[in-house]
DNA sequence: GCGGTGACGGTCG
DNA sequence: CCGACCGCCACCG
């Protein structure tokens, strides 16, 4: 079968980025560079993160929305659903500030890659 | 196979 | 703190 719920053309790089976005657990946010890093090889690529989101199909079972830049903040991008990413975030648990940041320190989602001692 | 594009990130002023 | 510039790398025509 092998029919994922999303997958346009994602023959590696994409198909890994959404696997990556599928674990951020409610409540809890990514930077675009932290789901490069954790999806590998692309390294430094945060803008391939995006350009993977935006290629994301309309049947979605991906959290796209926990996914926000290095600030903090939603980007703007073609269809203005940044309002909407907002609202999904809020309804989850995550709070805003006056100038609709997101306190990274506080909702930064951290995989268990490196688990110390206990 | 090449050039342009882009939901980014870090640095500079 | 904020805005602007350059660098990175995979997808598209």
């Amino acid at each position: 079968m092998r029919t994922p719920t999303a997958q346009p053309s994602a023959r590696g790089t994409y198909a890994r980025i959404y696997a990556v976005v599928r674990r951020i657990p409610r409540g809890r946010v990514a930077t675009y560079g932290q789901i490069a890093a954790l999806a590998g090889g692309l390294g430094r690529g945060a803008r391939q993160v995006g350009y993977a989101l935006h290629a994301l199909p309309a049947t979605h079972a991906v959290p796209w929305h926990r996914v926000v830049n290095a600030a903090g903040r939603l980007s703007p991008r073609p269809g203005g659903s940044e309002l909407a990413q907002r609202l999904l975030l809020e309804r989850e648990g995550v709070r805003f500030d006056g100038r609709g940041r997101i306190d990274l320190a506080a909702f930064r989602w951290t995989p268990v890659t490196k688990r110390r001692h206990g």
